[in-house]
DNA sequence: CATGAATGAGAATTCATTCAT
DNA sequence: CATGAATGAATTCTCATTCAT
């Protein structure tokens, strides 16, 4: 069996998934290829999930929970929100980074179908767009950032382009650490381009 | 006549292909589908693709296409970098917003696998990435960007935000028009969050 | 339980298979065909054989199996070789006369293409030659058969009447027994044409 | 377009398919690839024939035509039977081991299905076998052949040998000529396997 | 006679899901 | 809880044949 962490079969399944699905991509992965990398049988995936779009759902709440537990975390940590976007930064960064697997299936597989984005932008996305907006608010209160700003704009703005360093992460096959591209991202965001 | 001389038939099938799959998805789309809405035969839709995959790539090659020339002649229009970046910004919100059909497909459609994404950011999208590059590198000549930006890095973030912009469009269910976010998009990107 | 432990259902698919190539033709027989006769659901099939094609792979294997083992028993039970040619011609013509169906089977759909014949003819079939040209070399040794003799040559020739008799009997409508020709088919390989 | 002896289209068409149809067999030859080899349209191949079946039925027709009358001039070049069982076997192996292309679609392609291998058996073979029984008859006459002997039976014998050596030959892979084996098959049908 | 674009019926195979053990 | 054999719906693609030019 499959080692995992807490030793339950659903994180087994959830940890083979994620292999299998990062590696063939959702479509060619089989519930039976998932089954036998967790070590169980192809029926006792339908005792933990109803069926295999739910295993997709589940391995993205998993992965989304900590960058909303985290991202909480993380803000809490700092006082200005200067800090706090670089803290953000750096978390999107480095959580993306850790697991190439991962990260394929949360920058690739969790988009494939429009009925599967809307139910992830109504959850858990937004609420991780709260938490930047949010530090925006902030910066515009405490007068360090631009008060003609949106602040939901703005967040999504910074989402943009955290999201769009983590694909290209993930298309290219340098070995490069998507942290690394830390500071520039802060830098730009809170600068722009122009001089 | 010599095949697609006049791309009749072609066109109409890549048409109902970009109606059908915006409404169902790829997957759920059966070339079927495609080929009664395009007044048809099936085996004719082989007459012209090789396979079904291929009509997903062909159809983001003709709407890539666009961006690439479009974008190519709305830069060539302007002499300055900002006013450059400008008519980018402007181009991209407007192509995209123009048909939401289209739109759903090139934000969420298309990103159906690694190996899918991976050829297209091979092609069409590292050339319009390089339109880009090419007016930040313009404007740090200029003096109007700042110098410490690498032009790669940001054209790669430039594109993150316009790309979100278009995918929370698609997912929104409101009427707003995406090219009214024109304005903010081109202000965030030059002047940052920073007072 | 094991797959296929008893052989139940790999048996029935087997049966039901040599009925519906012989009465269709292996072509005209489609898999659900065989399966509704089998009394298995179509994919179940697929649970017992990689494809169609092995199917009539296993059908060739299975028949030859009790050519090549009843050839050997029948051979050792007599000790001159003419007599053991006698048992060989009249075990040939009774075992491909059993069973109609079957007979269709070997004497013409088995032939469907030269691939498939190169590798039915490397196999068992080879198997069952050098039963019989080990008989024709016996009987050279013994002082029955001619000296002049090449045993492989002499085992296809002898092969090629069994098998001619076998296809004219399948052939022709008529309900003759295929071994009434035993008698005659020995005295001719024993005595050929000339007084 | 394919030379052809008498520069007719028909005659392209069936040399084509002769070439296409022993190198891929009749299965997996399309009539478009018959037609490409021909240099002739598609839909040309109808104005010809029938259907697919009636190609390959003219394949054989062509192919027997040359057996029956260059058998039936062998023949009557000779006196004895011996004689003429002699031209006939290497006639038989001459024209088989001439064209391996031939050769295939004669001792494969040909025997394709219960329905294909009927109606041949009926036509030309059925002539093909009643020179050779003649032959036997006239040798039983003369007294050079057994008496015991049914020519019909022989012939199908005859034929069996013929037709197995053929088979063999084109199967195996090896280069030596087919006809060097007439002597050794005239000597077996002749003498038998006793002393 | 010749063309070749268009047709559309037809079939093998896959795989998510179930359920008897 | 767990199993894994069985199910059968569902879909891509091929290709013989036609027919308007």
């Amino acid at each position: 069996m499959a080692r995992n962490s807490d030793g339950t079969k659903r994180t087994a399944i959830l940890d083979a998934a994620v292999v299998e699905i990062a590696r063939h991509g959702y479509h060619q992965t089989t519930v039976a290829m998932i089954a036998r990398r967790a070590g169980v049988a192809d029926g006792t995936i339908y005792l933990y999930f109803r069926n295999k779009e739910e295993i997709l759902f589940s391995l993205f709440e998993r992965a989304m929970g900590r960058f909303i537990s985290e991202g909480r975390s993380q803000v809490d940590q700092e006082t200005t929100a200067i800090e706090k976007l670089r803290r953000i930064v750096e978390l999107h960064l480095t959580l993306v980074g850790k697991d190439r697997d991962l990260a394929i299936i949360s920058q690739v597989e969790l988009r494939h179908s429009l009925h599967f984005m809307d139910q992830l932008s109504r959850s858990q996305v937004g609420e991780y767009l709260a938490i930047i907006s949010q530090v925006v608010a902030q910066g515009m209160e405490e007068g360090s950032f631009r008060k003609d700003l949106d602040p939901i704009f703005a967040s999504k703005a910074i989402f943009g382009v955290l999201d769009e360093m983590a694909t290209d992460w993930v298309l290219s096959h340098r070995n490069k650490r998507l942290e690394s591209q830390a500071k520039a991202v802060t830098d730009f965001l809170l600068g722009g381009l122009s001089v």
